[in-house]
DNA sequence: TAACCATATAAATGGATATTTATGTGGTTA
DNA sequence: TAACCACATAAATATCCATTTATATGGTTA
């Protein structure tokens, strides 16, 4: 796999970060943290559910979330918690950043 | 600041993300972990000068990088080295998902 | 099989954003 | 001041992406 001199992937990199950059996909990720049916996740964030496939489709290709079908509902359910750790992270230095920002 | 229950700002995290979520722009972003005029970062990346400057501009609005001027030169800088952390871990985070993927 | 439910997909639309090309601005030096 | 350099900005373009609306698929139950 190409990476370049910090022994990073960029390619990987970006690819994930574009999962993460948008709030209606956040709210979807954290809220598969417990595996829940599609319809679930629609009434709880009041979205459509085109809407909610769509994102889950990203997810899913991004191999941050998996699927399971059971009878006519799918589940889907967050792979690895790591992600969580990492949006704590962003969001600790984002507040961080703004701290520094208004303070001078 | 409005946050949800997981005590978390989803504006802040995904508009970091969304910094993030450009090769090229994290590129220049790795590139600046030593302070850099413009032109040594069109140089060293082999981009043209307006997509540099237009990257380092959205850089800045997310304050991740802080610039100084002297004289006629524009130098750049990395605010805060976290964001190396969390893209190390996001490029991690990112090679496992595959190999667990290519492993089934 | 027919009707129904949960979900996925397609098509259409609008808005954002990456990139290029052209031009402006501000500092420096002759 | 004029010419030049480093960088920023504007305008134009093309691509991507979020969202909606409409429709299809696949499983269940009558």
């Amino acid at each position: 796999m190409a990476k370049n001199r910090d022994g990073v992937n960029l390619h990987i990199q970006a690819f994930l970060a574009k999962c993460l950059a948008d709030e209606n996909r956040l709210r979807i990720l954290l809220s598969v943290k417990e595996k829940k049916s599609v319809s679930t996740i629609v009434e709880e964030l009041n979205l459509s559910q085109p809407l909610v496939s769509h994102h889950l489709k990203e997810l899913k290709r991004s191999l941050l979330v998996s699927v399971e079908r059971r009878g006519p509902f799918v589940y889907y359910e967050l792979t690895d918690d790591r992600i969580l750790t990492i949006l704590e992270q962003l969001n600790e230095l984002g507040e961080d950043l703004l701290r520094c920002r208004t303070t001078f």
